[in-house]
RNA sequence: GGCGGCGUGGCCAAGCGGUCAAAGGCGGGGGUCUGCAAAAUCCCUAUUCGUGGGUUCGAAUCCCACCGCCGCCUCCA
């Protein structure tokens, strides 16, 4: 068996091997969102994947460093900021505190480093100025500075583009001076009331691609593992980075390329500009937590998803049948001890890892999982507490924390003196049932799951839960 | 038009040349347990993998054609 994880590299459009550049270490970066709004579904995959992708590194025995960026200016942010009356810069830190605060409630761990656009200026200007030397770039009148695209032989490499078969569909907006249609900005030149910095070409901000470069150069240094994001950025985000950042280094950018899927919205990519979203915040409040990250990891990560309320919903379902099995195991402890890892439980751990390093298959994972928690459940049944407690270890210490599943604590509503009244009931409806009232019993228990309060009866009493 | 991807049970979704008469989840049917339920558990729920050809001893998995869907080529995760 090999013991190198896999991956599918979209440079080379085949799984490779991952080979970090230094022995032991993985460095990668991720594309983040522009902030200029509230996450919703789709942002919350790529987020989502590659953190849980990042974990496995780390159980895999790697030191990860992983980078996340911000896109804290930009053209939307203007706009939206002069809609709302407020100060660009107010609207963007604005959104990125809210974009921690979801990712937070969905389990995401913050990446080691998370750079904004605008604390990195210097070095997107060095950046700039360095193609521009090179004689990759050139400077308009206006105070524009362009990447000339012809200039880099490997461009479109990465998203399989022939540079004459672009030339028919690109775009030179009124104002631009450009040389050729294909070359893309790297530096604008500010129009009046847009934030702008000051530059050798003049007050100014920096184009959308070079920021990426610049931050992850910064961080990660010119030639680093992995740079992942939406499929959706493939071109031209991806190559004009890739571009720039290879022609003012002359090595290579990142060895690997990874890409999740799009979430769609009935059958179209579910997009800000589509405006046919579904908030993470949302999503959050009636599915929870599980449900969304099993919907996201239930399906390969490079594949589309179909987003719907129903398929959520059957998520959450299996969610809670999960919790509901961890939390019966774990009411019979005070501090569930660790179990000794036997032949067992090794083979499932190497099931577990031969799956995962074959380009990441998380939904044969997760099923793997699954039945985990069937053998959990049938330990106890059977009073194999042994085996009951080998489960529960694989699921909640060592593959749920892999995945981001199970491992945070169990989101219900908070119960206060609710909790007290309930417990008076069933005390009540015990005696009930001892002196053989049924009629009663059960008229409690009715009115009780009218309100989603369950009760379940067995020899070593009566136990409820509340239907979230 | 160019490039790329997808089509597996009622729904979601793995599998990518034999061990597949196809994993796992949701749903449905039946049994066990229970005072009755709920939960759990056991069994059943695709002789078949968009359609038609082909390659092969052998295909859901490879090739060709066709049908349908989607992404990128413009901001997007």
């Amino acid at each position: 068996m090999n013991d190198l994880i896999r991956i599918y590299n979209t440079l080379t459009k085949r799984k490779e091997e991952l080979i970090p550049l230094k022995e032991g270490w993985v460095r990668m970066y991720v594309c983040g969102p522009t902030v200029y709004g509230l996450i919703h579904i789709g942002n919350a995959r790529p987020a989502t994947v590659f953190d849980a992708f990042r974990r496995y590194l780390e159980y895999r025995g790697y030191k990860v460093i992983m980078v996340q960026n911000f896109t804290d200016i930009d053209d939307k942010i203007i706009n939206k900021a002069n809609e709302m009356g407020v100060d660009p810069q107010k609207l963007a830190d604005t959104f990125i505190a809210e974009y921690f605060r979801d990712a937070h409630d969905l389990g995401i761990r913050p990446a080691n480093f998370h750079p904004k656009t605008t604390d990195y200026i210097k070095e997107i200007i060095d950046m700039v100025q360095g193609l521009v030397d090179k004689g990759y770039a050139y400077v308009t009148k206006s105070g524009d500075v362009y990447f000339e695209v012809r200039k880099f032989e490997k461009y479109g490499k990465l998203s399989g583009k022939k540079i004459d078969d672009l030339v028919a569909g690109a775009r030179v907006e009124p104002g631009e001076e450009k040389k050729d249609p294909l070359d893309f900005a790297l530096w604008k030149s500010a129009k009046p009331g847009e934030p702008s910095w000051s530059s050798p070409w003049g007050e100014g901000r920096p184009g959308w691609h070079i920021e990426c470069s610049a931050m992850s150069t910064a961080l990660l240094g010119g030639s680093f593992d992995i740079h992942a994001g939406g499929e959706d950025l493939i071109f031209p985000h991806h190559e004009n980075e890739k571009a720039q950042s290879e022609a003012l280094h002359g090595e290579c950018f990142a060895k690997y390329w990874m890409h999740n899927g799009m979430i769609r919205m009935t059958g179209e990519k579910m997009s800000k500009s589509l405006g046919n979203i579904f908030l993470v915040r949302n999503a959050l409040k009636v599915f929870g937590r599980d449900a969304i990250r099993l919907f996201i990891l239930s399906k390969h990560y490079r594949s589309p998803i179909d987003f719907s309320e129903n398929i959520l919903m059957d998520n959450k379902k299996a969610a809670e049948r999960v919790w509901e099995s961890l939390e019966k195991f774990e009411s019979r402890y005070e501090e569930v001890p660790i179990p000794k890892y036997d032949s067992w439980m090794n083979e499932r751990v190497e099931e577990f890892k031969e799956i995962l390093d074959d380009d990441f298959n998380t939904p044969e994972a997760v099923a793997l999982v699954f039945d985990l928690v069937k053998e959990l459940n049938k330990a106890m049944d059977n009073s194999d507490e042994e085996k009951a407690l080998k489960a529960y270890q694989l699921i909640k210490r060592e593959f749920g924390p892999v995945l981001g599943l199970f491992d945070l604590s169990r989101e219900r509503k908070e119960l206060g003196k609710e909790k007290e009244l309930i417990e008076i009931l069933v005390d009540i409806r015990s005696k009930l049932r001892e002196e053989k009232k049924f009629d009663l019993a059960d008229e409690i228990r009715n009115r009780l799951s009218g309100v989603g309060v369950i009760l379940k009866d067995s020899k070593d009493g009566t136990s409820w839960s509340v239907k979230s």
